[in-house]
DNA sequence: GTGGTTCAATGGTCCAACCAATTTCTGCAC
DNA sequence: GTGCAGAAATTGGTTGGACCATTGAACCAC
């Protein structure tokens, strides 16, 4: 029935570009911020025109997998292996009010399964890390007399990467990322977040004496205190001029 | 304090271009399928060398908006509006099996939300509309004498649709297409998600009651029931040949 | 040391040509 | 007219070479 026959490949010069740097990457031991060959002796090696080799970079660089400094050169990003699998997402919302619920839903889900797979799964090196973001959050609180969305956010991504699965972090990037493109303005609402202190600290406790179900039901009352940060601002914005 | 200075852009020929074709789009209001102007074409318009548009091209592909055909032309793929988000996901190294439960674990989490969303907002067109989908899905069930993956991914995104947040199909539909990816083999599993076909109607009737504690329940249950037979084909694998 | 200057290296862009796959057109046989 | 094979045009893929813009290191005057 599925008798699913792929196209075969005739030609797939940038391809092959790719998979041949991505051995060259494993054999050389390339980590992130190293620097790649050159383009015109990657092009000299590999047998191609410099400008295939520029577009398999240019497919690299999309993935963010690789940064190029003009009159510099070619950079690692991110680790690289030649069994990685690449996933595109795009993701369109309406930008206002409600596309900002949106994130937040998605945040909702996502927050409370990390927390808890994280008091599952954290290693004794992930939980101080995470302890580490706490404290500086706490400390820029206390400095700076509210919430402050840099340490937040790290702290959270550091929850996301002892989850011990790597999507939950990406994914939520593209939530952070969507919810800071729509927040042009602070929607009225002063002290924003600042509900959402305590439980930071709360799902720390819960994730480091190994409790799941309570890690998740602190990440999701600290959502609630968001969304009603949210809700408030725009009941402030019916209010007030509407553009 | 946060003296954050962004580094000025000098150049961004290929950024121009794809945006100047983004907005041509949705002048033209281009829909997947359709085809883009040629490459010769756009540079003679856009003032740019043949090059540069190759680079934006290229950018795209790499992001699934766009197919080339050599010979034929350049299609759209998706809807493409000025004003998305685009965020590459990658699953670095592992196996099969880790990426697999990876794409799991989010859909669990998503699923689970959703369809308590579901249970809340859906009104009597979209419920009318999933239970369509179940229909269709339990007679190919009945017919085929086992699950169909397609019928059966028609009935979730339903409940994504009736979600009231368009994020939850976006989202795991890039789930749903990574794991098909990781699908290579069968894992040696017969009937494999057969045991996850009661769930459907059981998810159906909660959101029917509107009982969104219940439908997180038995969605929750659903996933359960593709782990464990994930589980059990990886290790029917460790067991045989594993290459 | 500090602050310019020079200069080679490197990515960014351009051009012109040709290759390979596809589509369209043409003309012949029927 | 119809159908089909072959020619021709179209379009993405690749090449090679050239030049520009930026970077960073070496060098120099002060």
């Amino acid at each position: 029935m599925t008798d699913f026959l792929p196209p075969i490949q005739t030609t797939a010069r940038d391809d092959a570009v790719l998979k041949a740097l991505a051995g060259f990457v494993r054999q050389e031991a390339l980590g992130p911020g190293e620097k790649l060959p050159t383009e015109r002796i990657l092009a000299e090696r590999l047998k191609v025109s410099r400008n295939t080799v520029r577009e398999a970079l240019t497919r690299w660089e999309g993935l963010g997998l690789v940064e190029r400094r003009q009159g510099s050169g070619t950079y690692l990003k991110a680790a690289v292996s030649p069994d990685m699998l690449h996933m595109p997402l795009t993701l369109a919302g309406g930008n206002d009010f409600a596309g900002l619920m949106s994130t937040l839903e998605i945040r909702r889900a996502l927050e409370a399964e990390a927390a808890a797979l994280c008091a599952i799964r954290a290693g004794k090196v992930e939980l101080a890390e995470i302890e580490r973001k706490l404290d500086l959050m706490e400390e820029a609180f206390q400095t700076r007399a509210g919430m402050s969305s840099d340490e937040d956010w790290e702290f959270h991504q550091a929850i996301f990467r002892a989850s011990g699965n790597p999507l939950f972090e990406q994914i939520i990037a593209a939530m952070y990322e969507m919810f800071h493109r729509f927040w042009e303005h602070p929607l009225g609402v002063r002290d924003f977040g600042h509900a959402s202190f305590p439980y930071h600290r709360t799902i720390f406790n819960c994730i480091a004496a190994r409790d799941p179900d309570g890690a998740r039901r602190e990440a999701l009352k600290l959502i609630a205190t968001v969304e009603d940060d949210l809700k408030r601002g725009a009941a402030n914005l019916k209010l007030s001029d509407r553009r």
